[in-house]
DNA sequence: GCAAAAGTGTTCGTTTTACACCCATGT
DNA sequence: ACATGGGTGTAAAACGAACACTTTTGC
């Protein structure tokens, strides 16, 4: 059983090494089987998609959601709804906001909890996913039309992003395991949306000690090879307890 | 009609010159009656008591709380409940998270929406509430036992009030109108559970000019009378679009 | 006149900003 | 040898932390 009223929505949000990107797809019947809970009925189906006529329209695109089951915890579910739409697991997932307009579906009431995923999609081969066909990366800054109010659901979620980037280190999710500097510098600058000092972002982050060199370099490149490094997770957690503050603005 | 899966639960803080509190009530079904929309029937009242047995348990304490009507927007719906519950519009109110455990509920899914309010206390004659007579302030440092998860959401909520209060000026509304810069300081002590130096953080509030001094001093103190100083909204404004960053740690 | 809180400046160390050149690599 | 991005230091300015005494008011 899945409750009508509720639903998740996800924004994935990928780093290309060049711009912020969010995965969108279009939806259509078998699509939506995929995505959705398999105890799901046929019955329950249609009446998603009488309630949703947005959800088939070929010139809209959509965020990953679905209704959530009576059973399941909100959190967990929302991994999952990550998990069947990209098909990997360890996924960095937090909540943006509940969305709750009267009307931000037309002809039926669903509240729905919005979540944003950070992905590198250089990990992530896409061609796996059960819905494939119908999955794109967009540049956050050039968004099609959207279903619903997922445009004003991305909005939030880039904002909270933002806001979470600077102060806590969840940049890291959006780069390979092992990064230049310069990769993660424009990270930063593409999530803060201005051009930072190289030397003194360097210095920077250089004071916080939250990087391990690995020892290795970047491989045919034709420039001078970059190190490349790790985030230093277990430094990190050490550093907060003992009242560390992360900041890069 | 209402939502049965879907609820709103506020937390109402207020600050009395000392410390941060927190707005609970005990609740009976009169109350109820009063607290949610007109439009419910007795059966569907009956139906919430059987769900929700904490609510009638009398050694628990309870946020303020109830079922989303299907037509009304969350956020102005969360506006309604704070004036049933305190009688009073123009309070300041932001969504905290949905909590989304499946079993936050026992016997019933019910997925609630978190939202903090921001009064203060002088203003309000509870007296004047129809729910008066279950309602008491409690420090939240000391909380009495609660209804379902509503600890967590107080805890959630003060995360977030704290963390909006250092880089935005809503500690505002938790002080008079006219305040002193001594109040202003107590605060932000409260709320950021630390002692703060005078002379720093005199030297920082006016260096961001977003006080007008009223030229009132307080009356009949015991002691060398402060000055009275107004939030400056309209500065505040101004200077956030040329990108001024409050910022009080 | 005394108790109680208001109000005020200076010094010192740290952090932030601005800025320009040499280095390593592939072609 | 050249094009491309990688990597580094220093000086000046702004900011944050630490700290003690005088003023005003009611009793």
């Amino acid at each position: 059983m899945i409750l009508d009223d509720v639903s998740v929505d996800c924004v994935i949000f990928g780093f290309d090494g060049t711009s912020l990107k969010v995965l969108l797809h279009q939806i259509n019947r078998k699509v939506l089987q995929q995505t959705l809970p398999s105890e799901i009925t046929e019955e329950q189906i249609s009446r998603l998609y009488d309630h949703h006529p947005g959800m088939l329209d070929e010139t809209l695109w959509n965020l990953f959601a679905a209704h959530v089951p009576v059973d399941q915890d909100l959190d967990a579910f929302a991994l999952d709804l990550v998990r069947r739409a990209i098909g990997l697991k360890n996924v960095y997932l937090q909540q943006i906001e509940a969305f709750g307009a009267a009307k931000r579906v037309p002809y039926t009431r669903v509240i729905t909890v919005g979540y944003y995923a950070l992905i590198n999609p250089a990990y992530h081969d896409l061609r796996k996913s059960a819905i494939a066909k119908t999955l794109q990366w967009f540049n956050v800054t050039e968004l099609p039309p959207l279903c619903f109010d997922h445009a004003e659901i991305i909005r939030k979620g880039l904002e909270k992003l933002r806001w979470e980037a600077m102060y806590q280190p969840v940049g890291f999710h959006l780069l390979p395991e092992k990064f230049t500097l310069t990769e993660f510098q424009t990270l930063y600058e593409v999530l803060l949306n201005k051009k930072l000092d190289t030397r003194n972002f360097r210095k920077k982050i250089s004071k916080m000690n939250l990087l391990i060199d690995t020892n290795e370099k970047q491989k045919n490149v034709a420039h001078r090879a970059a190190k490349l490094y790790q985030f230093d997770m277990a430094n990190y957690n050490r550093l907060k307890k003992e009242g560390l503050n992360f900041r890069i603005e």
